[in-house]
DNA sequence: TTGAAAGCGCTACCAT
DNA sequence: ATGGTAGCGCTTTCAA
């Protein structure tokens, strides 16, 4: 059994609350000098380690947040989550973390169940099939952040990259390349960052008069097979695109895969951006351009914003925090055929 | 602020320990039908939550258990940590994670506060520069599996790959291709993982009559960078090797680096093999052959041994569970030169 | 400067 | 079948 406070007013001949006063007490708050150092000798002696769960019952404060990702073996959300880690360790906190696979009932799930256990506040990579719990933890001004999707209907506090004027830029550069007839492999349809990224996709086809096409736009999964099936339904369109640009991180994987085997070559048949970084973008067998998004930036702006919320007690409005991304040319871009 | 056990039974007129009957209670605890459906409804009216906290407090179960993982960005890592999320999840398990991004010191404290916290138990890769909390644990009998590393000096237990046998294979067919002149690239010497590749490795040099020089044997460190530098190395020793084998998930990445810096072509002037997947392993420039872990099954295992540990409560044996890995071979490797 | 008592929310035991 | 009480370990009043 631990060393409780008890255990060491016992053994100190005290009383515990004095224990408590000691080894929590603000300086102000005058005990002899004589009864702290036989406190704190005892405290170490007995290796003393102070029950969290009962400071937390009584404190109403757990040190602990929550951190609830689509898929936390997704490269995307696990930089940002081992950042965001980094930082609650700097800060005395400690991170509750789980994955929803994108299932909203596993998301009201652990959203309950993180409350249940007293996290002080929550970060969240909604799978915004639907929204009520945010708005209900919104309306009991409960410290919240969250990151890469928007509820465009509610005000929130919220991380997230320039989706919009990346997939704008990507496009101009493309259609610089005399491409005309570029594609996207979209994930998610739904996802806040996914429609902004068919939306600066379609501002940029009408503004360098490219193919308008509904069918250029294929997808709406998030898997490596729905990235392979949708790149091959694209692949074989009577008027294939001569560019794609993946707006995913394991779609980019299915698609490479369709590619190869279509014996399509990158970039001669086809140019390729993908919307997400890889640590093997550059070694891949036609270095990747991709659009790199600042995941330690975004970690970082995130539980600090967490933590300015848990500290002001709901009494802050919503912050919206907009970080650039960076587009990285690379060989799988090329002239239009 | 939340619905506790007192509301409701203000609300319906009882005993918060009727309540508590009600709630929790085995079905074998008389409560006339009348009670039950009027707790029952009137704890979904308020939107009843149980505050875990003070049911740790009470029970000394937390239902939460902690993870420690050298770096959660890490792929390795994290999709072991993945598949234990989603079976924790089934559990009703909750996961406190960190990373210690190989500081042992972190490790001691990320110990310390989970079980301040109340896990009921922790699964740790640890960064096996110390290993005195792990005794510490196992003397306490408090329920803890190693992941990946062992510590040789003493059981427990303990889930890992095959990581010798693994190795020697690699070793052997890339000496019935003709090499004799073959490199490790290692991680940090001193894991227990890496050691057992080496052991392989110099098994099978010995086995095969193959070049056994001391600088075959590259590098110390972890990161990208460690990878990129001790390649280097490599590449530039007077007989530099015909084949590489490289043993960590990032050096991999700073290899591919060097290796394309230094204008050698896979496997023309150098063969590789990765003893680590990626997704990205089939599309590379030269797709890499590599050695698959099961992390998926390494996860699995870990969590159901913990499990089984937790509810045993400290009187099982240590069990070791060694998994098989496989080689899957891609053009990265060829003949000799 | 220290002690005593109350209470965070819950459950388990002992009454009735 | 339900109520009352105690107590998990801690902190925070209020008293002495």
């Amino acid at each position: 059994m631990p060393t409780t406070l008890k255990d060491i007013a016992a053994y100190c001949d005290l009383h515990p609350s004095t224990i408590s006063r000691v080894l929590r007490g603000k300086e102000n708050l005058r005990i002899s000098e004589k009864t702290r150092k036989k406190v704190m000798e005892a405290a170490k002696k007995l290796h003393y380690q102070p029950n969290q769960i009962a400071r937390t019952l009584r404190l109403k404060k757990s040190n602990t947040i929550g951190l609830i990702v689509p898929d936390i073996s997704n490269p995307f959300f696990s930089r940002i989550a081992h950042k965001i880690d980094n930082l609650a360790y700097d800060a005395g906190y400690m991170l509750i973390v789980s994955s929803t696979d994108e299932n909203q009932d596993k998301e009201y799930h652990f959203v309950e169940e993180m409350i249940s256990r007293g996290v002080d506040g929550l970060m969240i990579i909604p799978a915004q099939d639907d929204d009520k719990h945010i708005r209900e933890l919104q309306k009991e001004k409960f410290p919240l952040v969250l990151i890469d999707r928007d509820f465009e209907t509610f005000k929130a506090n919220l991380i997230i990259s320039d989706n919009k004027e990346a997939s704008y830029n990507a496009v101009k550069r493309l259609a610089e390349l005399g491409h005309k007839r570029i594609a996207v492999l979209s994930g998610r349809r739904h996802l806040y960052s996914i429609k902004k990224r068919i939306d600066g996709y379609l501002e940029a086809v009408k503004d360098f008069n490219l193919d308008n096409e509904k069918e250029l736009i294929s997808g709406n999964g998030h898997r490596i097979i729905d990235g392979y099936n949708d790149t091959m339904k694209l692949l074989n369109l009577k008027k294939p695109p001569t560019a794609l640009i993946i707006s995913g991180n394991l779609i980019t994987v299915g698609a490479l895969k369709a590619i190869k085997e279509s014996n399509c070559e990158i970039p001669e048949d086809i140019s390729v951006i993908g919307f997400t970084d890889s640590l093997y973008s550059e070694y891949l067998s036609t270095p990747l351009s991709t659009i790199s998004h600042p995941l330690q930036d975004i970690g970082e702006k995130s539980i600090n914003l967490l933590f300015k919320h848990i500290n002001a007690k709901g009494k802050l409005p919503y912050e919206k925090i907009i970080v650039k991304t960076q587009l990285n040319f690379r060989d799988s871009i090329g002239p239009a055929k």
